[in-house]
DNA sequence: ACCAAATTATGATTTCGATCATATATACTC
DNA sequence: GAGTATATATGATCGAAATCATAATTTGGT
């Protein structure tokens, strides 16, 4: 899921690199050189103090240098890290090269922008609860069994709230009936629509 | 640039349909047979009732119907409303044909996960004032002239606060000295680090 | 030029979530 | 297995933004 490019990039030469909490990957302005891949750990990038990516382990992050010539943030370790290297001339010929495998990395670039902006939209959400129903509701839409692979206080902070609102909300929402917990992060969603 | 995709569909042919208030463009599980670009008037995509995406004019939407059998949001128009219409089959021939096309579609779409992702920073930001100074701060980035091109209640409800919220932060911020306001829409910010 | 609608603005009140505090339970490290 | 860090709670307080109200100004349509 989280993992659907690897099968993108196979073949290509990588090399990873370790870096220390607050140690820089690049800045802005550097030569776009590469494409990157969280392995461990948490990077951060930014551009002018402003955070524009909080990258999870196991995705890839600056797309974008791909098709610029120098990186326009900064991107630094937030902890200990291992960060996984793509050659970017290799990746564009790889892609050049391969007409499905291009459009496979568009599919997963649009998969992208699909994921981040409901994610927008959640978070545009005024209130705890309908932030968390929503959250809840789209996660759960395949089967309407929920299973959070993270813990509740990284799920908080995604969908902007402090951890202490989404225990509480969730303790309301069990309360009401609307939401059944199963287990410790597994939840099933009592729609009240149907 | 909102419109640097056009260049890469020029030349195929496409059609155009008028919505009106309330009409689905499509349904989740409808064969997805298009990409779209919203003219005029505003389309949200949704699914479970939960809004996953407001579209503004002059923007491609629904992208990852290129990759996939079916839609799995609904389309419905906001207001009355005019949709481009680009036959999938005709982008994909298009897109497969052309490796430095379909390159600078991946390069546009990376653009958009950029643009989202920095967006929805701001977004979990607790503060108004955080939200207003980070949004303008970016938007600032490249000359320290901020042109904001649409109305402050719809920059408000993009950075999800209400407008009254907005105006009151701009004038904080004025009184401060953080902020210039030029004209109407034209603001300078000055950075207290600097 | 006129009218309606949208935008910009500010005041008063209330509510919800952030913050601070504290506690238990679980997971990880040595 | 002991000890520390992290995750899961829940209670009390406070403040900031939502909400409601009202109004001037600007924009857009005919």
């Amino acid at each position: 899921m989280a993992e659907d490019w690897k099968r993108l990039l196979a073949g290509i030469a990588t090399r990873s690199v370790n870096l220390a909490e607050g140690e820089m990957l690049f800045r802005a302005g550097d030569d776009a050189l590469s494409l990157f891949h969280l392995e461990r750990g948490s990077v951060r990038l930014s551009r002018h103090g402003i955070t524009l990516h909080h990258v999870e382990p196991g995705s890839l992050f600056a797309e974008s240098g791909l098709f610029a010539a120098t990186h326009d943030c900064d991107c630094v370790a937030e902890c200990s890290s291992v960060v996984e290297i793509f050659p970017k001339s290799a990746v564009l010929l790889h892609l050049s090269a391969h007409p499905t495998i291009n459009l496979a990395f568009s599919a997963y670039l649009a998969r992208q922008v699909r994921m981040v902006r409901g994610l927008l939209e959640v978070l545009r959400l005024k209130s705890a609860r309908e932030r968390v129903v929503a959250y809840l509701t789209v996660k759960g839409a395949v089967e309407n069994e929920i299973r959070l692979t993270q813990p509740l206080t990284a799920v908080a902070a995604k969908i902007g709230l402090t951890h202490e609102a989404l225990y509480r909300t969730l303790a309301v929402l069990k309360k009401e009936g609307v939401l059944i917990r199963r287990d410790r992060r597994l939840f099933r969603l009592i729609q009240h629509g149907k």
